[in-house]
DNA sequence: CGGCTTTGACCCGCGC
DNA sequence: GCGCGGGTCAAAGCCG
């Protein structure tokens, strides 16, 4: 496998912090008060397209078009959820991924993330963070006694050959005031540094379930602190946790819903990443999301399990057991993308 | 005491 | 080659 095939064939960093301006003028907005009713289509984009969208395939063209964004150039599209309610300040969604219109021969996309079926690529990938497999580290302090030195010589050859590949990332702007926003897994911080012309810092959080490479980056933006953005990377192969379920632990992750929009999206046309929607968009997400609305203490929460083994195949759900009652019923954004049969 | 956060050091890729 | 910035490690500290 050559090193520069998989540059091709996965589109990492899809988001770019440098170029949010350019996007900002396509957002849906979202109003969490009102369920799907309240969506509210940008005034330059009508209902019919945004239906279009949601309804059809899912074609990252289509979507760019309707989201008003040069579908040929743009990377992203822009979900942001406005959320009225006294308290909680608007929450506006940034989806963003890449367009993996650059033939890469499709195929080799992995398809089914559990799977591991297609190329370790990206499963491995998430295991730890494949290109820099930490381990190579050397105790700073205790100058080591080179005993373990092997080791790190050891891992360090062996990346030399592959490059290091990152997982296809998914960011969210979110409005919120609280920096890590809880989407129903459990994470560990285990890093943070400081942004380049930002005054906020970056932190980086690892999913804590053991085999779970899934790993997540928030950030606050400096052009509106108000705004926090959360960059996923890659998928978490588990479920959630329990005790996070139904728990008012899960506030206000209102980024899956656009996850799951996509999640749930058919795909149309041949494999190949190039004229739909980005595979990666619809693969890497994390498999169950759960959603909590606080507003007016009527705690709401919505759990997503596409599972979609068959990206062919209409959405399927397979919410987890206990979940499975009422959460439906209390979709709150998702029916419109999930196209539920009547 | 286990799990998590903090934090400085380290590694690596990339541009110059 | 060098410096910079992003990302990660892991020891130390904190907390329930």
């Amino acid at each position: 496998m050559s090193d520069h095939e998989h540059k091709d064939l996965y589109y990492h960093d899809l988001f770019q912090y440098e170029d949010h301006e350019h996007l900002n003028g396509g957002m849906i907005s979202i109003n969490h008060n009102q369920n799907l009713q309240g969506i509210e289509v940008p005034s330059y984009m009508n209902n019919t397209s945004f239906a279009e969208c949601l309804k059809g395939p899912m074609d990252y063209n289509t979507l760019a078009t309707a989201f008003g964004l040069a579908s040929s150039t743009s990377d992203e599209v822009i979900f942001s959820s406005a959320n009225e309610g006294d308290q909680k300040p608007a929450e506006h969604i940034r989806y963003s991924g890449g367009l993996g219109d650059g033939d890469g021969g499709g195929g080799e996309t992995p398809l089914t993330p559990n799977s591991s079926v297609s190329s370790s690529s990206a499963e491995a990938g998430a295991e730890e963070d494949s290109g820099k497999s930490k381990k190579d580290r050397q105790p700073k302090g205790s100058s080591e006694d080179g005993g373990d030195s092997s080791k790190k010589v050891m891992s360090k050859a062996k990346k030399k050959g592959e490059k290091k590949q990152r997982e296809p990332r998914f960011a969210f702007m979110t409005k919120s005031e609280v920096d890590h926003l809880e989407d129903g897994y459990r994470w560990r911080k285990y890093g943070q540094k400081a942004v380049k012309n930002s005054p906020y810092p970056r932190s980086y959080y690892r999913c804590t379930t053991q085999k779970c490479g899934v790993k997540k980056r928030v950030e606050r933006s400096f052009e509106d602190p108000s705004t926090v953005i959360t960059t996923y990377e890659g998928q978490h192969n588990h479920p959630l946790p329990a005790t996070l379920r139904g728990n008012a632990a899960a506030s206000s992750a209102f980024f899956p819903h656009a996850a799951a929009a996509f999640n749930y999206a058919p795909i149309t046309g041949s494999a190949g990443p190039s004229s739909n929607f980005p595979q990666e968009l619809l693969f890497q997400m994390p498999h169950h999301y759960m959603i909590n609305n606080n507003n007016q203490g009527s705690s709401r929460s919505v759990v997503v399990n596409p599972h979609h083994p068959h990206p062919h195949h209409q959405q399927q759900h397979q919410l987890p057991r206990a979940d499975q009652h009422g959460l439906l019923q209390d979709l709150l954004f998702p029916s419109m993308f999930l196209k539920q049969e009547p």
